[in-house]
DNA sequence: CGTGCGGGTTTGTGATCACAAATACGGAAT
DNA sequence: ATTCCGTATTTGTGATCACAAACCCGCACG
């Protein structure tokens, strides 16, 4: 391998590569079923079989990708039954973590959710699947991220990576037209400081995608 | 490296590694702030760095172990905010758990609860805290595969693993004397199909098992 | 007695290689 | 034309090695 520009000497190359193939999972960029190989990965970042193993290793332990008994590695086909449970676990986890938010919740975090949410407006305009789930959760990341609750964040986006694939399955082709309702009922429920609305509202977002996704 | 015996040869190296350490961990063998070595857990499991290197990362991935800006590797020491969110993040998935358990247990699984719950008592009168962990386990464990929620389950499996070395720090001399009362109080309400006793009598295990980690 | 400093040692990282299993492909027989 | 089989290729696994950074320990200096 002839010198790369600079590798960046902060992040180890693995972390590169477990990084890279970690947003492009969880942002929808790869559809359910697509293979990975070690050679290929390596190759793709320039770096050896080493280094792409372990990222590859890390994404399955994550169950961000499965592995099949020989070895192989692709993005999960996940069976309707392991995403209405998937959908379950975002319920409990991301109800609990809105509602340690929301005590903490300030005016610029709840402008700051409006922008966001009119960012998604615009990928729903330009029927951009993967701004489009980026920007979702990139929403409720900013909501979940003021709930100072690591280990809780850390499990929701572990589900995310799980259903990254499928996501992406059914919003290839964005057939939505409006706004999600519920992401405006949250911020309305963080504004007044109404804990159960912010419950029913964060619940039933999850529902409704979880409907998207089965029905 | 001479001939192993015969290395089994349905798992792979880093397989056995792997579950070698995980059962460890999660059963309290280790305390918090114990290192280990890429080459001292070669050695040990008689492989070479490379499955050495692959089961140690996929646990510090599950949060089993912490690794350090230098790469160094080994059990974490939890802060108290740490241990409050993990023992949220297991009353959230527990009580769902066995709530989602409930209408299928059967007369078998209660018995079979009641004979591990006897078990545990032989734990405490031979002061053996891994044995009382690993039995303690073991009965939610029994309970929970009855909800037929493998994710569900693996990531409640995840938080016991973080919370492995803690408990056996807790645990180092078992100062208690009779058995945890939630646990015959989960059996009376399985055994009365009584839904939201059951949902308290596991929370209630739970946040019992905190105040012991916290107080 | 405390505090840097220096060198030897330990340790993680990533590349490369040999090997076996799995896969893919092409030809031959029916 | 289709199916079956054998070979060539692809692919994951684990061992080994070179290297650099981190660590440890003791000595000297303040």
């Amino acid at each position: 391998m002839l010198s790369q520009p600079r590798p960046d000497p902060v992040t180890s190359a693995h972390d590169r590569v477990y990084r890279g193939l970690r947003t492009r999972i969880m942002h929808g960029e790869m559809l359910p079923g697509q293979a990975l190989t070690l050679r290929g990965i390596g190759k793709e970042f320039g770096v050896s079989m080493t280094p792409a193993r372990e990222a590859l290793r890390r994404l399955v332990a994550e169950g961000a990708l499965s592995m099949s008994a020989s070895g192989r590695v692709a993005t999960p086909e996940l069976s309707s039954d392991r995403i209405e449970e998937l959908a379950a676990l975002r319920m409990l986890i991301e109800v609990e973590l809105a509602s340690r938010a929301l005590p903490r919740a300030h005016m610029a975090l709840i402008e700051r959710l409006q922008t966001i949410n009119a960012g998604l407006g615009d990928m729903i305009a330009r029927q951009n699947p993967v701004g489009y789930i980026r920007t979702n959760l990139e929403f409720h990341r900013t909501l979940y991220l003021r709930a100072q609750a690591p280990a809780m964040l850390a499990m929701t986006e572990t589900v995310w990576l799980q259903l990254g694939p499928t996501m992406r399955q059914l919003y290839g082709r964005l057939r939505r037209k409006e706004l999600p309702q519920y992401h405006r009922m949250m911020i309305s429920a963080l504004r007044a400081g109404d804990e159960p609305g912010l419950r029913l509202a964060v619940r039933s977002d999850v529902t409704q995608g979880l409907k998207m996704l089965l029905g």
